[in-house]
DNA sequence: CTGCATGATTAGCT
DNA sequence: AGCTAATCATGCAG
């Protein structure tokens, strides 16, 4: 009668060491109905868990196994996986479903662009040439650079494959373990499938933290390296002298109009082996740093108008040109006199 | 090491 | 699209 609360009692203080037992009695549901050997026959069984502790260890073997094969064993056993689902498991289910996590998804986008994950070879080099085209690079000398690009990224990208490869492979020891400890238990203690997936659930949910830890530091190696082969203006290289005196030459001979089409741009870096755009850099940068400073220019400008009126003198007395037709203009007279319906710096 | 020279990049304009 | 102006980052002489 007075059972329940007691049962009760004992379940609460549960992991409290020492609980005197009841006397073993009402073994096999001694008279009363059906529904009082049951409950006596719960009752037994709780009491048997509880005093467990205090038992030696070839004794609670015995009373494992004696619990085990009781045939109330399945019916206690459901009742704790139901109860159990509907506390735990429900308050926890809710927020089970997560989104992909937006960072994870950039650095595998960004893995798979440099050619670190995703298929082998081909996807590296294609960025590194992209990277390469992009910075305008005359692709002269820098093919060893490349060369060596290419060494140090599948470099990381071997140690990224290693790495995610033992990665899986705790990850995979780690959830077996762990499930086959489950199952184990859940022959002793109430443990549904849904919990074992929620479990490894977990446990993948904290191994991908590591992985995307792995993922951000390779991600971070391979801006290094990019940044220190790839950008161009790290590797910068002055023209040599003869591509300078060319591109002086052409410059202070247009003074007037120093905007050389698109054409005489492309002959020009032919002449200087260089590409267009770095041509058209090259008189960007000389116009507003000629303008900024006109008179530091000065002398430049007098030397290179003095070597192309030699030029025309030459040319002249070979052949019968007089003058050089596009070459009016004096050394100084950039800012002055000779705009007319041509493009004007200001 | 420092300061200037210089090629490249970028934002904003036309 | 091409340009200017500002800026960055490296090269290099002193």
């Amino acid at each position: 009668m007075d059972e329940q609360p007691r049962l009760m009692h004992s379940h609460a203080g549960v992991g409290m060491a020492g609980h005197p037992g009841l006397p073993q009695h009402m073994q096999e549901g001694g008279g009363a109905t059906d529904a009082d050997g049951r409950k006596q026959d719960i009752g037994d069984i709780l009491q048997q868990i509880m005093t467990i502790t205090d038992q030696s260890l070839d004794e609670a073997q015995a009373r494992k196994h004696a619990l085990n094969c009781h045939r109330m064993k399945p019916a206690l056993f459901n009742v704790l996986c139901e109860i159990k689902e509907k506390t735990v498991l429900s308050i926890r289910g809710a927020q089970e479903e997560e989104p992909p996590d937006p960072q994870l998804m950039r650095l595998d986008n960004m893995l798979l662009a440099e050619g670190v994950s995703g298929p082998e070879k081909g996807g590296g080099s294609a960025a590194a040439a992209a990277a390469a085209a992009a910075s305008g690079g005359a692709g002269a000398d820098n093919s060893a650079e490349h060369s060596d690009y290419r060494a140090k990224l599948s470099q990381i990208r071997q140690i990224y494959h290693t790495e995610l490869e033992k990665y899986e492979q705790a990850c995979n020891e780690f959830t077996t373990h762990v499930m086959n400890l489950l199952r184990e238990q859940s022959r002793t203690r109430p443990i549904s499938p849904k919990e074992i997936e929620r479990m490894v659930s977990i446990i993948h949910r904290k191994f991908s933290s590591i992985q995307m830890q792995l993922k951000q530091s390779t991600c971070e190696a391979v801006m290094i390296l990019r940044s220190r082969f790839l950008d161009a203006r790290r590797k910068r290289r002055n023209f040599n002298k003869q591509a300078t005196e060319i591109l002086n030459e052409y410059f202070y001979s247009h003074l007037s109009n120093p905007y050389p089409s698109e054409e005489a741009k492309e002959e020009l870096a032919k002449k200087c082996a260089i590409t267009v755009a770095q041509v058209s850099n090259w008189f960007g940068n000389k116009r507003i740093r000629y303008k900024k400073n006109i008179g530091k220019f000065q002398e430049e400008a007098n030397m290179y108008a003095a070597r192309t009126a030699v030029n025309a003198a030459n040319a002249s007395s070979h052949g019968s040109q007089a003058n050089s037709p596009s070459t009016p203009n004096s050394a100084g007279g950039y800012p002055s006199p000779c705009y007319q319906s041509d493009r004007r710096i200001q």
